[in-house]
DNA sequence: TTTGATCGTGAAAACGCTTTCATAACTGGG
DNA sequence: CCCAGTTATGAAAGCGTTTTCACGATCAAA
């Protein structure tokens, strides 16, 4: 005799009015007949109860419309499946595409993520410790400039946390960085196919900026094996604005150097602040000059010519970084590792004469 | 006699080895000789507590760096101080700005930010509950298009939501909407001021988006005030994308109908579109075409000739949802309300042939 | 002084879950 | 038919908070 019925009587349907009470385990266990244990074990390991009785508590569980309070669960299990991630205030494309890159990845891996896009202000850090440390259980950060005081915070909380964009592995961290070396050298070397090296440009961001440092760098190396002595002027630092570009461009087609040369941009901003100020010049691009940009935002192939630009896969960034910090917090031992992403030279109309 | 130094003896520093346990409520409350109550008290209400305990048992806190569990915080108050947001897979720009206002606003009010931009396929939604609802104490949902399921989710999770660029007061949610009406009336008299309403033209996303239809809306209504009928070619529908600007353009352009008219496109890419088609044709932007965009992208103020647009205050969206949802968290019984914020044009380049 | 209020504090009961440990009910090999 | 080994379950001990309730002490008014 099936005793499925047993728990006939004791359903409240909760058509009570008001804000009912959420159905507990407790609810739960008692209409199924069973422990608390049982539906617990029901929940997260059915293998460990019988097969009538998992149906059974199924059953009650759907009718009832029970939902685990996550925070009871967290408390006993110290795991909340969120994940953190701070990202300096960066320009959009950028941002939102490393976000959605690693939302998406999250979500498969079966955590959420809790953004903060403005961990780095040092008031707010102060405070009370910016970023939900204690809710989450692991932290990406993004540093694309020396920052201490973050990564600290994140040590200091001794939780799993892995760097986008700096190789923090000499200090026991997990890292994602962009291979800037392979595209830097790919678009230099393009470059050099239609200029000769004493008359190609890099015009990066900041002086600080990682990626803007280790840009010119390749920049300067391909250009030294390939031709030489590379010049101080050819290599220049500013801002990833597009004002900058058409900044520093106006200057230099002052000095009527621009002419036949060829220029690789830190980003695509610069890149197309650039290519409008030799534009204005009456300076044909890419006729008479050859301009790379560098991420491969939307941004590129929206501009006439469109631009020559180094892919950064950055939803790949977001991604790998998730799967790394995942790694982590499933096992606190691991080897720490660094995820190298490559990049990419793009060819399109702003460094090519030829017909596509 | 003070008897501050009652509790030097129990200091443990905690320079345990391996992963020690942190350190709780309970340690705090031995260490200063009150109870947990007390402890808990000075936490979270010090106006309840003897000044002279309350300083003693902050001492100890800070010496032992004690930081309350959240999670058995959460449990207990059943408020976890995180909001959702949940954004339709849109893109980049509009995303992330929104993103930023609503992040800033959060933290200013104490709470954190889980996001989610892919909370809209059937697959995840259904699978269990596709945003943390149970984690979350509000959700902030952005519905571009009727969907049905998504709020209906959140309304049988009884959990506060607000809805982001649909009005659904009527059915008892707060919203945020951007009016639509003001931009775009003043986006179309500025076309006719130059441009006979004949010759003006609305180039939309999709026929479903409820601002592109909006938009349409005013459009033809602004249109038919100042002269006449509207022929129904003057209205199109297709898709937020460049490539649908060109394509819709190079169709009237082979109708030999856009020399001399007006567009207004649903949005920026689509204007970016529409000129980039006319340039490519011979055809003079803003000198024989006038382009008005909408939303007052980044990209507007890249490209050349710089776009006319409609400003919509992306991060004061993201705020005001921010700011309503914890409204509606404090007191559920508010007045739902709905919260409109102005669009307003910016006449840039591409639609006025003044020297600026 | 007596008398209510007011104030500061602690004991203890939740909150909803996981998990250890023990128990009881079955296996099946000897 | 007995005993060791599974297997399925329940009782109960937490997890780290908040919060109610009660109790003693202090205080202002009578």
């Amino acid at each position: 005799m099936v005793c499925l019925a047993m728990p006939a009587h004791p359903n409240r349907v909760s058509s009570a009015p008001g804000h009912a009470r959420p159905v507990s385990i407790q609810d739960v266990a008692a209409a199924a007949g069973v422990s608390t244990a049982t539906v617990s074990r029901v929940v997260n390991s059915p293998d460990l109860v019988a097969p009538a009785t998992a149906a059974r508590v199924q059953g009650v569980i759907q009718s009832l419309g029970y939902k685990p309070n996550l925070f009871a669960k967290a408390l006993m299990t110290r795991k909340s499946q969120v994940l953190g991630i701070a990202l300096p205030d960066i320009h959009g494309e950028f941002y939102s595409e490393l976000l959605r890159g690693a939302d998406v990845e999250a979500r498969r891996l079966g955590y959420h993520l809790l953004v903060s896009s403005e961990a780095h202000t040092p008031a707010e850090q102060e405070r009370q410790g910016s970023l939900a440390f204690g809710l989450i259980d692991g932290l990406a950060v993004m540093i694309t400039e020396p920052n201490e005081s973050l990564w600290r915070e994140a040590r200091d909380a001794s939780l799993p946390t892995v760097v986008l964009d700096t190789d923090l592995r000499e200090r026991g961290m997990d890292s994602i960085v962009v291979d800037n070396a392979i595209g830097t050298r790919e678009a230099t070397e393009h470059l050099l196919t239609s200029v000769p090296g004493a008359r190609c440009y890099f015009v990066g961001g900041a002086r600080e900026n990682f990626d803007t440092q280790q840009r010119a760098k390749v920049f300067a190396q391909t250009l030294g094996l390939t031709s030489g002595e590379v010049r101080p002027d050819q290599v220049a630092y500013g801002q990833y604005s597009l004002e900058w570009g058409e900044q520093w461009a106006r200057q230099m087609l002052g000095h009527g150097a621009l002419d036949g040369a060829g220029v690789l941009a830190g980003n695509d901003e610069i890149a197309v602040g650039v290519i409008r100020a030799a534009q204005d010049a009456g300076l044909a691009v890419p006729e008479r000059l050859r301009v790379v940009g560098f991420d491969d935002t939307r941004l590129a192939s929206l501009v006439r010519p469109r631009l020559s630009t180094v892919r950064i896969p950055l939803a790949e960034v977001g991604a790998a970084a998730v799967r790394t910090l995942v790694r982590r917090v499933q096992d606190r031992d691991a080897a720490t590792t660094c995820v190298r992403l490559p990049t990419k030279l793009v060819v399109r109309e702003s460094s090519s004469v030829e017909r596509r």
